[in-house]
RNA sequence: GGGCGCUUAGCUCAGGGGGAGAGCGCUUCCUUGACGCGGAAGAGGUCCGGGGUUCAAAUCCCCGAGCGCCCACCA
């Protein structure tokens, strides 16, 4: 075995040989009960970020461990072709070559994208495995695969059919960067200073007149209204009434109406229906017309009159500008309020009246709440319910269509003749009215509809295959809590409806990746870290261990490389530790499973009963997905009971030749591989290859050991070892340094394997006494009733020893005084449970019991 | 306007009614044949503040402060 571990030669083979042998690939018989994983699919134009890690690292964990535990398991993998995100990144790739999307033409354009994805889809799968993830490769899915396309299809026209999609002309969020509709959840809303514009409208018939107010003045154009609530006494006489608008001189009548707030600036507010949602319900109810102002680009357009051709926010200037040169402004003032970006590309989206398709989402709501609500689909940490209750409840319905080239175009066709709208799977050769002249929309579908569908469309649904079968509904799903609405939501919503069967049993949210000084990771502020380049120098294994160890549940973790670093050193110590065992014990004799000593001696009893242990906890951990408890609880069994003890204790024992603790030297330390596997799964494999070499560790069995029972003592042996190497410390003696010290036992209880220990971890020999030790001036190490005695005589300074002594005996008598006063509170022994009483006497008395032992000592020092 | 989260060691963070923890940093010692990417022994904390419940509160409840996030038709 090589001497030193260098993680990237570790990690560079292991993978090809994983997928080569199928290790991923789970047979759905007799593997095993099913368990499947869904990945949430990552842009296939893009590359592996930080939250990518963690999320698929997290996956990686559960899907491994449950491999090993016997389950068929599946972890399908896949892309998304991410409609908009794709379309700007080629757009933008055609552009620098001189080539225009319009210029080249929407088949052309297609054409393009499915190249790009040609070159560049790979990429991010690439780094998956470089990752060393778990995914079966050979049911890897894209979300315009022909298969999903069908799936798609059927779903629309389905939902069609039942009158839960349909066409309209509404106001929706309008980019006019990318020149599409988009929906409201990818709308972000940012607080922003601006103006809010006081403007007076003068009365058409007569002076006076009202005044409105507005963030967006450019709007007035469109303006067809003005509303004031039908209780506000201040404007009982105007309603009915009309103004003229300023610069536009149309004239527009005063409503009254109840969605308008009173006590918000002087109560009347313009009406634009064209260009904002609580005007347009406001216009409805009224009759008025929207107007609108605003092309495609965002530019005014030719009802703005002379404004026509200025972007929306040179109007804006311009605008207020000529109401304020005819006199109309009343006064400007600062205002905060939200502006909605478009969470794509940035740019400050409008609302826009247009024709759009929409799925009528109320229907679907209740039986996804109910789903959670009844527990049927679990929320861990279980307060992500409340995010997804509250913003189930408060949906309005999902813009899907956008008016994009790239993704799944709407599969409606209109008759030229006579207007017929046609929804259906197929394209239809002719419409019911004879006509052969059908156009099919234009439009392509929101990129979260096909996701939407993943856990199901993605094993082959519609169709009903046998991996359908088998792993629907899923077992997990994983994602951050940024999605829950995009996605999460509308994958119950959908799954309840198509497959009547959840879509999954347990949602894992976890928190967002930060920067180190906790800000969010962005591209723009420069702060991202890139999860190969930190692989690169520490190994994918560092980064998946420092994930799992910060991934508290549900909880934003800045990253840190030195936690990267810290994970890289575990590596190292496992790595030695198997070094270590391989010295003793031949290269291949461990057993792939089992194997533990029937007749035990004491330190590994000891290591045996912790093992035990560890693995109970850890399995509870994992099955509750607290990943970080789980691996800090793994890293200290692993560092600070296995390796800085129970090592070291056997390393006396095999110097006399001691077989049977090299068989549990090998067998802990195998088990410790498997119980990491999931984390680090290529330093284990590597480790397993050399200590095991039997099959993979991939595909080995979870560990099992068998409950026993460690040696009563071994707490007193570890007080009387850490208690002499504290004695050394304390009085500046080197390790080298040779101790008289005496036992003391009057129980019996210090076996003859303490010898070795002594020897071997404090680098004493000790004398067994038949009784303490009188005269000479000794110091003392108590445990219990077992007591070690240290000559004092030509080692040190007795005054030294003193003052140690009278530390702690303060220090005793400190915890010994708050033992004591608890036991001496009757409320406390009579409501306390009667272990708690219990332990505390216990404690009480092995104070006082040392306490005495200590002052006897002090004594004897005088 | 509504909701959620956080505040614990110098730093970054776990924990969650009865012994205050980890990593990194810090101090002292150690060239023992697994590992100095290591070992041993330590120092360091009014668990944000104030009330309450309880025999017992860092932990549960209420109020407050600071920070962060999400949602909302904030003209």
């Amino acid at each position: 075995m090589e001497a030193a571990y260098d993680p990237q030669r570790v990690e560079s083979e292991w993978y090809s040989r994983w997928e080569a042998a199928g290790v991923f690939a789970p047979e759905i018989n007799p593997d095993g009960e099913p368990f499947c994983i869904v990945i949430p699919p990552p842009n296939v134009t893009g590359s592996l970020h930080m939250g990518h890690a963690l999320d698929l690292s997290i996956q990686d964990v559960i899907i491994r461990r449950k491999r090993m535990q016997g389950y068929a398991a599946l972890w399908l993998p896949g892309t998304d072709h991410a409609g908009i995100a794709t379309q700007i990144v080629v757009e933008r790739e055609l552009a620098e070559e001189g080539v225009d999307r319009e210029e080249l033409g929407r088949e052309q354009f297609i054409e393009q994208v499915w190249a790009w994805k040609a070159k560049f889809g790979g990429r991010i799968t690439e780094q998956m495995r470089r990752l060393g993830f778990s995914t079966d490769w050979s049911r890897e899915r894209f979300t315009m695969d022909e298969g999903l396309s069908e799936a798609v299809k059927k779903v629309f026209v389905d939902l069609y059919d039942a009158d839960l999609i349909y066409r309209g002309n509404r106001i929706i969020n309008w980019c006019p960067r990318d020149r599409t509709a988009i929906s409201d959840v990818e709308v972000i809303h940012e607080d922003e200073t601006g103006e809010l514009v006081h403007i007076l409208y003068p009365f058409t018939d007569g002076p006076g007149g009202i005044e409105v107010a507005t963030t967006r003045v450019e709007s007035m154009l469109g303006d067809t209204g003005v509303a004031v609530h039908p209780d506000d006494e201040r404007y009982s006489g105007v309603v009915g009434r009309s103004v003229t608008l300023p610069l536009v001189g149309r004239e527009v009548p005063i409503v009254a109406d109840d969605a308008v707030d009173s006590d918000f600036g002087t109560g009347a507010v313009k009406v634009t229906p064209g260009h904002d949602l609580l005007d347009f319900e406001i216009g409805q109810r009224h009759g008025l017309e929207a107007i609108l102002i605003l092309d495609e680009g965002g530019a005014i357009n030719e009802n703005g009159g002379s404004f026509a051709g200025l972007d929306r926010m040179d109007a804006r200037t311009a605008v207020k500008a000529a109401l304020q040169a005819e006199g109309a402004v009343v006064r400007v003032e600062e205002h905060l309020y939200s502006v909605g970006h478009c969470q794509r590309c940035d740019t400050i989206v409008e609302p826009y009246l247009s024709d759009q398709w929409f799925v009528r989402v109320g229907p679907l709501v209740g039986p996804a709440i109910e789903a959670v609500r009844s527990g049927d689909i679990r929320f861990s940490p279980q307060r992500w319910e409340k995010t997804y209750f509250h913003w189930m409840e408060n949906l309005r319905d999902w813009t899907i269509s956008r008016q994009i080239w790239w993704g799944h175009r709407i599969p409606a066709w209109y008759c030229d003749e006579c207007g017929e709208t046609i929804v259906a799977v197929a394209a239809p050769r002719r419409c019911q009215c004879g006509s052969t002249s059908l156009r099919q929309d234009e439009d392509v579908l929101d990129t979260w509809f096909s996701s939407g569908l993943f856990p199901f469309s993605a094993l082959g649904w519609p169709e009903d295959t046998d991996d359908y079968r088998a792993f629907y509904p899923n077992s997990v799903l994983v994602t951050g809590y940024d999605i829950i609405s995009f996605w999460v939501a509308r994958m119950i919503k959908l799954g309840l409806y198509f497959t009547g069967a959840k879509p999954f049993a347990d949602v894992v949210i976890h928190g967002m990746l930060r920067a180190e000084d906790g800000r969010k990771m962005s591209k723009s502020v420069g702060n991202t870290v890139d999860p190969l380049v930190v692989v690169e120098e520490h190994g994918a294994d560092a980064l998946r261990l420092a994930l799992m160890q910060a991934a508290s549940p549900g909880q934003d973790i800045p990253f840190s490389e030195e936690w990267v670093e810290a994970a890289r050193r575990f590596g190292n110590k496992l790595w030695n530790a198997v070094r270590f065992g391989l010295r003793h014990i031949a290269p291949g004799s461990v057993p792939a499973d089992g194997g533990y000593p029937e007749r035990p001696g004491p330190e590994e009893a000891w290591i045996l009963s912790r093992l035990y242990d560890t693995v109970g906890r850890v399995d509870e951990l994992l099955d509750e997905f607290r990943f970080s408890d789980a691996y800090g609880l793994l890293y200290n069994f692993a560092w600070s009971e296995m390796f800085d003890w129970f090592l070291e204790m056997s390393k006396a024992p095999l110097r006399r030749g001691d077989t049977s603790i090299g068989e549990t030297v090998g067998v802990v330390l195998r088990d410790v591989l498997k119980l990491f596997h999931p984390a680090i799964p290529y330093v284990t494999e590597e480790l397993w290859s050399e200590l095991v070499g039997d099959g993979y560790i991939a595909s080995t069995s979870w560990p099992r050991p068998p409950k026993t029972d460690g040696p009563a003592d071994f707490e007193s042996l570890r007080t009387l070892i850490v208690g002499i190497r504290r004695f050394r410390a304390e009085h500046g003696l080197s390790p080298r340094r040779e101790l008289e010290v005496g036992l003391y036992d009057p129980d019996g209880a210090a076996a003859e394997w303490w010898n070795d220990q002594f020897e071997s971890l404090a680098a004493v020999a000790p004398v067994p006494l038949s009784e303490p030790p009188s005269g000479a001036p000794h110091a003392r190490v108590v445990a219990g009733q077992v007591q070690a005695f240290i000559s004092l005589e030509g080692v040190v300074d007795v005054d030294a020893e003193r003052e140690r002594l009278a530390r702690a005996i303060a220090e005793l008598e400190a915890s010994l005084a708050q033992s004591d006063k608890k036991l001496g509170n009757p409320q406390f022994v009579e409501k306390a449970p009667r272990d708690v009483v219990a332990k505390e006497e216990e404690k009480a008395d092995a104070s006082r019991a040392r306490l005495e032992k200590l002052e006897a000592q002090l004594a004897e020092l005088r």
